[in-house]
Formats: structure tokens, sequence, C-alpha cells
DNA sequence: TGTACATCAGTGAACGCGCGTTCACTGATGTAC
DNA sequence: TGTACATCAGTGAACGCGCGTTCACTGATGTAC
């Protein structure tokens, strides 16, 4: 009998550690086979189960695989928010530490990477709300970078209601779309680098990184 | 009897133009599905003929799949030097030009574009030499268009035949670093926008391209 | 502390499906004399 | 032009596989009295 500190009922308790223990051994279909390899059956097996029994912790191999998805999303998010965790740095620096956040995060989870751009993305309309949050969560800590740049949008950027106000702004910032030239070109160099473009052409993907995350200090710099 | 200009036996003619009609119904079927969506069988019965009679044409699936990224490679490169069949232009217009077909193909056959770039990216060890060449041959078309910038690796970017020579060329040239970081931009930009995620975020993907191409075109001004 | 009951994790069989691929074969088609 | 033969496209059955998911069930586990 575990002491203060325990308040959820045992049963709930325990069916979250074994979905946390589903996700895992999915995690590592995905990294050994690909998205498609993640199968309900294989990951039953896997952990010593019958392949009917995990039906009582997701509803659907669907959910599953949108379950990892937001994962990935949020993991990516906190993996940059936490590199930006520091005292007061000028938007120019905080850019920098952003792009090797994210860049060190696509190295470590490539697979999970993948899963992330490999989906479709989630638009307003999808019928998964979590998953479009989490997507623009993730968004939000890149335009939390260059907040202070345009004062005429500064509001928290990730604690929307209404979306289509929302939009509206978005669409006229000059800070949104410097975010998206941003994620971009973080996306084109990273997943060039996690297939494999670079090192199998013999070039020194460190340099390439490095050059190109000056030019973006720089247009930022220029932009503050 | 078909009059001249038929040199080929009349078999062989045959199996090219039903290799061809196979690989138009993949496409569709990738199109409609997937890359993991593309069946013999299910071609097969598109074509109403039975499964195994495919092996005639293709060995196996991963042969078809092997043609049809080799297709694609092929298709992209030629869309772009197409695009640069024009008279003797300045390297900042061609690769304004070449920025443009690169997209537009993209946007014309997404999901051969996506085909092209989830599967693992061609190395020089991969078995698959024909998949190899294609990818270096596309890469030469980027080459070209920045080849008098540095007439040091000034030779026909296309036509190699030692690659450990041209490994080391490759790794010191300034043009190719130059070339990468088109390249992996442009792949940013416009797996973003097939993905879905610039319209989904309400922005106009049109005039974030114009702004990519203007800073690209700059730094190619610069570097001439 | 002990007993009765409700909850629910996990089982095993089954359904229906589609897949890639092999094999021995039939029958048409082009070819050589 | 006519006949005999070799080539080869296509068939249908079969193999073995794995998948997601449903269902009625057993048995353990936590809970309420």
């Amino acid at each position: 009998m575990p002491a203060a500190g325990t308040r959820k009922p045992m049963r709930e308790r325990f069916r979250e550690q074994v979905r946390e223990e589903v996700k895992v051994v999915a995690l590592n279909q995905l990294a050994a086979g690909g998205a498609q390899a993640i199968s309900i059956n294989a990951i039953a097996k896997q952990l010593g189960v019958s392949g009917p029994a995990l039906y009582r912790y997701f509803s659907s191999r669907d959910e599953l695989l949108t379950v990892l998805v937001i994962d990935a999303y949020n993991d990516l998010r906190e993996a940059m928010a936490k590199a930006l965790d520091t005292d007061a740095l000028d938007a120019e620096a905080q850019v920098r530490l952003l792009a090797a956040a994210y860049r060190a995060w696509a190295q470590e989870e490539p697979h999970r990477y993948e899963l992330l751009f490999k989906a479709p993305f989630p638009g307003y309309d999808a019928h998964a709300k979590p998953l479009a949050e989490a997507a623009r969560s993730l968004m939000g800590v890149v335009l939390g970078v260059l907040h202070h740049l345009d004062s005429a949008t500064a509001e928290k950027p990730t604690a929307y209601e209404n979306e289509e106000v929302l939009d509206a702004r978005r669409a006229n910032s000059e800070n949104h779309q410097l975010a998206v030239a941003l994620w971009s070109r973080l996306h084109g160099f990273v997943s060039l680098e996690i297939g494999g473009g670079f090192t199998a052409m013999g070039l020194d993907a460190d340099a390439l990184f490095e050059t190109e995350v000056r030019v973006l200090a720089d247009r930022v710099r220029r932009a503050s």
C-alpha cells in the first residue's frame, strides 16, 4: 500500500502504465521497420500477451498511431522550449538555440521525426483536435522567439480560443511568415540529413548546418 | 506488318507497352493510397488480368517500386533541365527558373515527389546502381546552374567515371555546398507545402515562395 | 478481519481479408522451313 | 503459301503469412459491507 501521493485508483494507474509500455514497443517497431510496421498483434506478442488484450488500452491501431504522433509533437516542442529556458537572450541567440534543439531532437529520434511529417498535416478541420492542438503548440514556441519583433501581434501565442481571429492575425503577421520560413528551412535541412542525403554525397553536415543557421540568424537580426 | 521504323521484335515492343501500363496503374494507386498501397495483385485486377501474370514484366514488387522511383528522378530532372533550356541567362535568373520548375513539378506530382523522399536516399554503396545514378544526375542539373561560379570545379558534372575523385572534389566545392543549400530549402518549402502545412495555417504559399526564392537568388548573385 | 460481489484484464477461437510469390499448365502467337 | 515447332503470355490453384477486429469466456483483483 503506497503512501500519500497515490491518489488515483490502482486499476487506472495500471492502465496508464501498460499504455506506456505499449507505446514503447510501438516505437521500437517504428524504428525497426517504419510506421506501417507498427502492428497490434506484433506488439502484443512482444509484450508476452495475446493480440486482443491490447484493445483494453487502445480502441484501435489508428488511435495508437495518433497518440504516437501527438507525443512526438509534444516532445519536440518541449525540447525546443527547454533549450530556450535560459536567462534573457536576444532573438538572434534564441534562433540559434532553437535551430540546434530542433536538429538535435530530429537526430536523436529520426523515426519519430519522420512519423510527424509523413503523416498528413493536421488542419483546423481535422477530426482529431488534440493532434491539431499539438501541432499549433509547437509553432507557438517558434513564434514565441520572434515575439518581441512585432508588438502588434504580441499576445500569448498558445492560448487562443477563436480560431478565425487567429487565422486572420497570422496571415497578416510578418513574424509568422518569418517563423514559417525558419521552420521550412530547418525541415528541409533536417529531413535531408536524416534521409542520408548529405553523408551519401560526402558532405560535412555540421558545416552546412552552421552556414544555414548563420543565414537565419542574420535575417532575424535584420528584422529586429 | 508495320512499315520502317519498327525495328524491335514485336514481342519485345509488346512487353515494353505492358510495362508502361503497369506503371500507370501503379501511379494511380500511389496517388490514391500511398506507396504501400501499390500492390501487384490490385494492379493486375485493374488491368483485367490475373495476379501472377505481372511477373512476366516485373520480377518482384520491389523492382516495380524501384523503377517508379527512378522514373520520378528522371522526370524531375528533365522538368528542371527543360526550364533552363533558354538562351543564355545569368546564374541568378537560372536559379529562379530552377526553383520554379522544382516546385511546379512537386505540385503536379505530389505523390511521386513524396515517393522520392520517403525512400531511403540512394547512397553510393547502394545495391541499386541505376537509382543512385538517377539521383546524381538530378543534382547535376543544379550544379550545372552554379557551374561557372567556380572554374576550379568546372567540368561536366554528369559524366563521371571515378566516384572517389568525384567525392573529393565535391567535398571541397563551394558550389556544391551552395547547391545543397539550395536544394535543402526547396525541399523544405515544397514538402511542407505538399503536406498542407501552409494552407492549414492560412498562409499565402506563393508569397512565401517568392520571398524564399528572392533570398536564394540574392545569395547566388553575391557568390558570382 | 472475513466474506460476497462487481469489475475488468486477458484468453483463444474465429472471421474475412489481402498480400507476394511459386508452380505446372494451356493456348495463342510469331518464326523457320 | 502451308505446315511444324519453339516461344512465351496468361491462368488457376496453392502456400504461408500477417493483419485488424469481434466475441463469448475465465479468472484474478480490488472493493464494499
